[in-house]
DNA sequence: TGAATGCGTGTTATAGTATAACGTAACATA
DNA sequence: TATGTTACGTTATACTATAACACGCATTCA
């Protein structure tokens, strides 16, 4: 989908640039979240929280749900990773430094999912909840579609 | 929340509206069917399936999942409710009759829902969609935060 | 030193959400 | 009346998520 990579270095980056971020925020990114974080990534698209319990099972084999779901609110709490609510899945987050409103392309064709970031769409959100006098904090965007390739 | 109203009025109208659309489109809103919708939009917050299924209860005992599910899909498929996914949780729409990108301030506080509709909005997401050259077929944009109400 | 605290994880149990699969009833139409 | 279709009933099960309590380990600070 979207366009074709070299996967190991996306997970390699993608960790590496975690640790950082959680060295920089005196953040604890123990044994257990690396290993959620990179199963996560392991895929390029969105992963179940079964699936990741499943393959950590392989290795430590007492994990049960409360394992991955904890690693999963730590990753999300700190935009490591993103839950995407349309398909109870979760997405490594590709831009974790900035503060964002992001929102994702989800492919019903290919399964793969494109993280974005738009000025224009987050002065809309915010200018809408103004409007309405609302405050916000925190956005779900997704939007269901096919990618170019699977439209074909 | 939002602005205070006449419920009652609210649901009537709800009814009598689905029923209007249903008549012209030639779908049949059964009695199962109505009385889901009632049910959604008895408060005004989103609601559980699992609490309509028990309120249907009341009258029906023999009421399961998949007699509330199947309507609740009835109803999603012609835009008459609207799921949100992130709460897992019902709402009634309130303008079902456009065919529309909708938006949802959701108040944490007093947990009540406002749909809006934003052309402005609306615009953006498809000009970023064609921008990945994505086709949208459904979207999710759900906004949590705090009403003018309550964030006082 | 050791009591107190906080945090991450293990473990058991259970709650909450949703669908598959199959059968029957109700309706529409020829 | 036969036929196909749609809606609903029913049983079972799959999938998603959290509560509650126990344990170990590091930190701190009296």
């Amino acid at each position: 989908m979207f366009e074709s990579h070299f996967h190991n270095e996306c997970i390699h980056s993608a960790l590496s640039n975690a640790e950082k971020i959680c060295m920089v925020k005196g953040l604890r990114l123990t044994d257990l979240r690396k290993r959620v974080l990179e199963l996560v990534w392991a895929s390029h698209g969105p992963v179940k929280a079964y699936d990741i319990l499943d393959k950590l099972g392989d290795k430590s084999a007492s994990a049960k749900p409360p394992t991955v779901y904890r690693s999963l609110d730590f990753l999300k709490e700190h935009g490591l990773v993103h839950k995407l609510n349309s398909l109870n899945a979760y997405v490594g987050c590709s831009h974790p430094h900035e503060r964002h409103v992001c929102y994702f392309l989800i492919c019903k064709g290919c399964h793969q999912v494109k993280e974005c970031c738009n000025r224009t769409l987050t002065k809309a959100i915010n200018s809408t909840s103004d409007e309405h006098h609302f405050r916000p904090s925190s956005i779900t965007l997704e939007i269901e579609g096919l990618c170019e390739h699977c439209s074909k």
